[in-house]
DNA sequence: TTGAAAGCGTTACCAA
DNA sequence: TTGGTAACGCTTTCAA
C-alpha cells in the first residue's frame, strides 16, 4: 500500500522544512502573499465570486498567472468531498468478449464528454470477473473517481447486481433487462440482428442460413440470436436455419463454421454474432475451396474495424461505440448531478453496413 | 464479501457513538470509534507499524473490514504531497499517426505495470499539438497524476522540448536523439527496417524496391527510411529504389502506390512505413489487376492488428507496443522513486513477421 | 504502547 | 467588501 515511492524518512540533516524554490508547487498562500491579501480572498477571486472587487480580482489573476498557480486537485477533492474524475472500468475478460477496438471507440466517446466537463478520466482494468469488483470498488470507494462506467459484464456477473443495488454512481454498458434500477447504455441488438437477417433473406433470397452465436450467458449474443430468429420469422419466406456457438474469438468462429459446413451442406449464408468470428468463418470457407459470397454469403456484427479490412469486405451491423461512450458519460454526469437519468436504460440504434460478403448489392 | 454501499448500520437505540449518516464514507475516525482507540493508532495499525501491538492490529483490521473502510485517496494524496496515479497522454494527432490499436497495446502494458504497483491510471487526450501541452501540464501541475507517459509527439513539437527542460516526471514514447536529457522508450526502427528490407532483397531476390515513407518531420519515418536504405546498401546486391511520401493513412498509402506504379513500372516490391499504408498499396495494386506477391511483393511495419487480417497476410515488422508500455511505466516509476532511469533513452527491439505478402517462404 | 495535535491545500462560514 | 478560521481525511511527530 505504499503510494508511489518507498517514502524514505526525510529526517536527514538539521534543516527544518527547507522549501526548494523551483520544485515546490505554487499554492493559494503563495498567491495571497504576492498580492498581499488572504488565502480565502484569492480563492474567491479565482472563482469569480461577486463579493470580491474587480481590481482585486485582476490583481489576483495576474499574480496567479505570473506565479503559475494551478489548483491542487487533492486539496480540492478533499474539501469538496468528491474528485473531479470518472473511471472507465474494463474487466480483462471484456477484451476477449469485445475485442480491442471496441474499447478504443468507447473511450473516444467518453473522453469527449469528460473533456467538455473538464473532468479527468481514469481507466481501470480488472484481472478477471471474480476479482473484478475489487479494482473498481476501490477506485470508487476511495473517492479517486466519483463515478464509473463499466464497459463489459456478463449477464450473470454477481458484481453487477451488487453495484446496481448499492446505488453507486455507475453506468453499465450493455442491456440489463433484469436490473431495472441500474443505469445502462445498450445497443438494440435484436433490431440490428433482425435487420441484417432480413437483408440476407429478402434482398439476396438466401433461405438456408446458419448463425454463429456467442456464449448465451451474455445478454448480447442472446439478443442477436433472438433478432436472427425474428428476422427469419418476419421475412415472409420459409427458411431453414442452424446454430453453432463460439466465444467471439476468430478461432471459435472458424470451428463453428467447420461444424456448420459439415452438418448443413446446403448452407447459403452464415451470420456470425461478431466480426471476428465471421472472419474465422471466412478462413474456413476459403480453406474448403468455397467462395464468399458466391458459394456462401457471410455477415458479421460490430464494425469495429476488422470488417473493413477483410477481402471481401464484410457486411455487418455497425455498433456506434463512440456514441455509446458519449451517452454513458452524459448519463453518469446526470447521476452525479443528482438528476435521475431518463430513461435509466437507454438503447442506441445500430446501422446496417453493406459490403461485398453478402453478395452483389441490389443497387 | 464487503457490501458496496456503506451499510447504514441502523443504531436505532441511543448508541454511544454518534451514528454515521447513511451515505457517508467510512473514515479512520469511524474505525477508531468502533475499536475504541485513536485515529492515529488505526492509521499505524493498518500500515502495520511495529509500534502497534498485535491484538490491536487484529482488532483494527477486523473493524476496518467489517465497516468496509477504504482510505480516501484525496486525503492520502494531500498528506503525501503526491497522488498515487500516473497519466498516459495522447495527443489526438497521435491517433492519426499511429492508429488506434497501437494505443490499446501500449495501454495494456502500462496498465500491467501500474496495477502491479497499485497505482491508478489516467488517460488524457489533447485536442491538438498546439494546445496539447495545456491538458497534460494541468494534469501534472495539479498533482492529479504524479507523472506522465506521453504517447506520441512530433520531433518538432515544442512542448516536448519544454517538458524535457522542465524536468517534469515524464517518459516519452519514441526516439528523441536531440533531447538527451529526456527519458524515452523508443523502437529500434533503423534495425527493423533494415532487416525487412534485407529479407526482401536477400531471401526473395527483389532488387527494385520502393519505399512509402511517413512524414519526414517525425523521427519514426526518418528512422525507417534510413533503415530501408541501409538494408539496400548492406544487402550486397545492386538495387534500385524509389520513394513516395504518405501520412500513415491507408488513403495516402494508396496514393503513394499509385505514384510508384506509374513512375517505376518495373517495381518488384513495396515496403511501406506502416501497415495501414501497406494496406492502401494493396488495394491500388489489386485495382490494377496485379497480384500480391506474384507481381509486386509487399511489406509493412507495426503489426498492430491490420496486417493479420488482410489477404494475403502482410509481412511486417512487429513493434512490441505492450512491452514499450510496460517499460515506459517502469521508467516512470524509477523517475518518481528518485532513481535515475538507466539508460535514460531505451530502445526496444523489433521482430520480423513473415506472412504471405512478400512471397513464398524460403522455409 | 498509545493519544493528541499539527499540517497538507482548498473552500465555506462567520466576524469585522 | 474583506480576513480569519475551521474542516475535509490522512500521516507523522511529539508527549504521555
Amino acid at each position: 500500500m505504499v503510494p508511489l515511492a518507498a517514502a524514505p524518512s526525510r529526517r536527514s540533516g538539521a534543516g527544518p522544512a527547507a522549501p526548494r524554490a523551483p520544485g515546490r508547487a505554487v499554492t493559494l498562500r503563495d498567491v495571497a502573499a504576492e498580492v498581499g491579501i488572504s488565502q480565502s480572498a484569492v480563492s474567491m477571486a479565482l472563482a469569480d465570486h461577486p463579493r470580491i472587487g474587480q481590481p482585486t480580482k485582476d490583481a489576483v489573476r495576474a499574480a496567479a498567472a505570473r506565479l503559475g498557480y494551478v489548483p491542487n486537485s487533492a486539496g480540492r477533492a478533499l474539501r469538496a468531498g468528491r474528485s473531479s474524475s470518472i473511471a472507465v472500468v474494463v474487466p480483462n475478460t471484456g477484451q476477449h468478449v469485445f475485442g480491442h477496438l471496441y474499447f478504443m471507440h468507447l473511450l473516444v466517446g467518453v473522453t469527449a464528454e469528460a473533456n467538455a466537463r473538464d473532468v479527468a478520466l481514469m481507466v481501470s482494468t480488472n484481472p478477471d470477473e471474480s476479482h473484478g469488483v475489487a479494482a473498481y470498488e476501490r477506485v470508487l470507494r476511495s473517492r479517486a473517481a466519483s463515478g464509473a462506467i463499466v464497459a463489459s459484464a456478463s449477464i450473470n456477473d454477481p458484481n453487477v447486481k451488487r453495484m446496481a443495488e448499492a446505488a453507486l454512481p455507475v453506468v453499465l454498458i450493455g442491456r440489463f433487462p433484469h436490473l431495472p434500477q441500474a443505469v445502462s447504455v445498450g445497443v438494440d441488438d435484436v433490431a440490428g440482428a433482425e435487420q441484417i437477417t432480413r437483408h440476407l433473406v429478402e434482398e439476396h433470397g438466401l433461405t438456408r442460413i446458419a448463425h454463429i452465436s456467442g456464449p448465451l450467458d451474455h445478454q448480447q449474443p442472446v439478443d442477436r440470436y433472438e433478432g436472427f430468429r425474428a428476422g427469419l420469422a418476419r421475412s415472409g419466406r420459409a427458411c431453414t436455419h442452424s446454430l453453432a456457438i463460439g466465444d467471439f474469438s476468430e478461432e471459435s468462429g472458424r470451428a463453428a463454421a467447420r461444424q456448420i459446413l459439415d452438418s448443413m451442406t446446403d448452407v447459403q449464408a452464415i451470420f456470425a454474432a461478431n466480426d471476428e468470428m465471421a472472419y474465422g468463418a471466412l478462413l474456413e470457407i476459403r480453406a474448403r475451396g468455397l467462395r464468399v459470397p458466391e458459394d456462401v454469403a457471410l455477415a458479421g456484427y460490430d464494425d469495429f474495424g476488422v470488417s473493413r479490412l477483410t477481402t471481401p469486405g464484410l457486411t455487418t451491423v455497425h455498433v456506434p461505440a463512440e456514441d455509446m461512450g458519449r451517452l454513458a458519460a452524459a448519463q453518469l454526469f446526470r447521476l452525479l448531478d443528482g438528476t435521475a437519468p431518463e430513461p435509466a436504460q437507454s438503447v442506441v440504434p445500430t446501422r446496417l453496413v453493406l459490403r461485398e460478403s453478402c453478395g452483389p448489392h441490389a443497387g
